[in-house]
DNA sequence: CGCAGAATATGATAAAAATCACATTTCGGA
DNA sequence: TCCGAAATGTGATTTTTATCATATTCTGCG
């Protein structure tokens, strides 16, 4: 469903959506163990997400990550898709082309609404919508 | 989700389903191309399947792989589970160990019973229910 | 200006998944 | 009883994903 990469991803991006903002940034070596990701993996993650607009950096002294304002109004899904590419996801179950709820594939109906429903929810969820229930205790940011 | 190599495992126990029984096998290279699948990759799965009790088999002239009656009362999750093995279907959205809906992970509430309600139906529906479906024309097995 | 601290770029290595190839075993039939 | 047809067993190769390492560029600050 989501690769290792869009899950480690995910992680950062509410990482810094909690303990960041434009005046106060984190570097990688501070991040990688807080979310238990390899830390020149998650570099290579991270700067993937910078060069898409999915979070924010600035270089030099005093420099690091973080998620502005902006980025934290993107839906959930821009992770993802910056990450796996768009057709991951959304590929059909047996990995049928021509597979829809009009010509369903065999399996179609055992993911019933599942797949469309997780999806549907990561493009309305905004990032900072989601770290709202972190922070009310609804949810838990976990290592 | 699901491996490409459990889809291939799916596609190919529901074409065995479909076209096959203890007086009428058929051998890989009959099947590979209809589902789809590399034919010396499908082998190796196939032979999987086998030895799990999922499909049959057998060797020598006139010999093939086939759906026995019994095996197509199997439940859908045994083919993953073979192939698959026990622990990626249901594994949290995250990889967090202790995410459950007692202590939900950030994500857990977007996937909502999305995944949960497909592994019950994996669980719950046989092969022989799934063929059903073809056969009425209600889904299709595709290539 | 220039140095040091940071992201960025590039590419090498390792591990896992998918694919291929072939030798071995089993079995039915002539 | 022997031959050939088929699955089975084993392992090598390729591709993708994940991981590591290092050189390069940018930038704030003294």
């Amino acid at each position: 469903m989501l690769s290792n990469s869009a899950k480690y991803a995910l992680k950062a991006v509410l990482y810094l959506a909690l303990h960041t903002n434009e005046d106060n940034k984190l570097m990688v070596k501070d991040i990688y163990s807080r979310i238990n990701v390899p830390q020149s993996y998650l570099a290579k993650l991270m700067q993937k997400l910078s060069k898409n607009g999915i979070i924010s950096s600035s270089r030099g002294p005093k420099g690091g990550f973080y998620a502005s304002n902006q980025n934290i109004d993107l839906p959930l899904i821009r992770v993802v898709e910056v990450i796996d590419g768009e057709q991951r996801l959304r590929s059909c179950m047996l990995s049928i082309h021509e597979c829809d709820s009009e010509n369903p594939c065999a399996l179609h109906d055992l993911v019933g609404n599942a797949n469309s429903f997780f999806i549907k929810n990561l493009e309305e969820t905004t990032i900072k919508q989601l770290i709202g229930d972190v922070k009310s205790g609804k949810s838990v940011l976990p290592l």
